[in-house]
DNA sequence: TGTACATCAGTGAACGCGCGTTCACTGATGTAC
DNA sequence: TGTACATCAGTGAACGCGCGTTCACTGATGTAC
């Protein structure tokens, strides 16, 4: 046996991933240091670059892992037949909004991204390309482009009040934001 | 004659804050240092502080600013009786997409201004308050109400589409979320 | 009219601090002969 | 069976650098007496 477990270094990249995961959907990428990730990690900072070769490395890493596990929702509530209304109503809830750190990372962190290398946005563009796919899949009707026109202007509807949401400063307005948003994407959608 | 001239000192602080709202909407707020700022002013560092009590106090007045700007360009609109179309293809167009540091503050900081003081995001809150009412009052009809949740929903799904719009790395996507956002923000607003 | 002081906008060096990254080293285990 | 070396995951100090902020000072002008 070695000095740590067998698979020990693969449960040690993936707990930093997931630190570095939620602490930058919570106070966004630039915020964040290597420094601070390490720290809840238990571990010292010369550690990172055994599991990642640069922090735009490990940025690349947790947009590809977090938007992977959106993705897997959106497959398990295609296959459970979880009605649209329902996906709709959880991404527009005030749970959602005071979560960013475990909630969606377009919504997070989409602006910033797009400051970000070719290699970020690539794998970004990719993710969402296969996320918009399973949206359209998920809508109530219409031939398949129309399902697809729909599912990107949902989404677009869903990541901007989300974010609106989140930046004003007075409940009531936030909370008017996000249910007018959600009846107007339900009706994007195609939904009566 | 002082030795600089009379409105010299409003000048130069207009001067800091135009640069220092290009810059943030260009890269976000957490990544432009003063220093990069007030040397694009051609001035000092130290001379920063005589204009602004520290970077907050600078976002604050940025935020105000440009925001004001845009509520301007939404009240001269509805003085000129230009059409929601094209207020909403010049919002949702690759020309706006590619100039983010002249553009839309809302779409280039939300989730930056989320993070940020108190004092901060009421100022966010006040002036985008300001901006639904003036685009409720575009709104082609319906009644108060109505006309105030289709002015939400339309601003949240134009935000939420530049935003996805860049931080795509692919034309084509990129331009087809443009395109269908401004179909489903017409269709919100309640044009035929 | 002359002199002393105040005001103003800005200079430029320095402060402590945290950043991303590098690197010599550690210490437990596995492998070769 | 014993010894020498390799491997692995991680340590912890240091690197140069830029951050926001402070502060003693400058130099041109205005004001008071």
């Amino acid at each position: 046996m070695a000095r740590y477990d067998k698979g020990h270094r693969d449960t040690t990249r993936r707990h930093i991933l997931d630190i570095a995961s939620t602490q930058f959907r919570e106070s966004g990428i630039a915020a964040v240091g290597l420094a601070a990730i390490m720290s809840e990690a238990g571990l010292t900072n010369g550690a990172f670059y055994t599991h990642f070769s640069s922090k735009e490395d490990l940025v690349r890493a947790v947009l590809l892992d977090a938007l992977e596990r959106r993705e897997q929702r959106h497959k398990d509530n295609l296959e459970n037949g979880v009605a649209l209304e329902t996906t709709i109503r959880d991404y527009l809830s005030p749970r959602h909004r005071d979560r960013a750190a475990t909630g969606c990372p377009t919504a997070a962190l989409a602006a910033e991204i797009a400051r970000h290398p070719k290699a970020t946005r690539d794998a970004f563009t990719g993710k969402i390309s296969d996320i918009i796919a399973l949206m359209a899949a998920q809508m109530p009707q219409g031939s398949a482009a129309e399902r697809r026109r729909r599912a990107i202007s949902v989404y677009a509807t869903m990541v901007g009040a989300l974010q609106l949401s989140r930046a004003v400063n007075d409940t009531q307005l936030s909370e008017e934001i996000l249910a007018d948003a959600a009846k107007a994407a339900m009706h994007l959608a195609g939904e009566p």
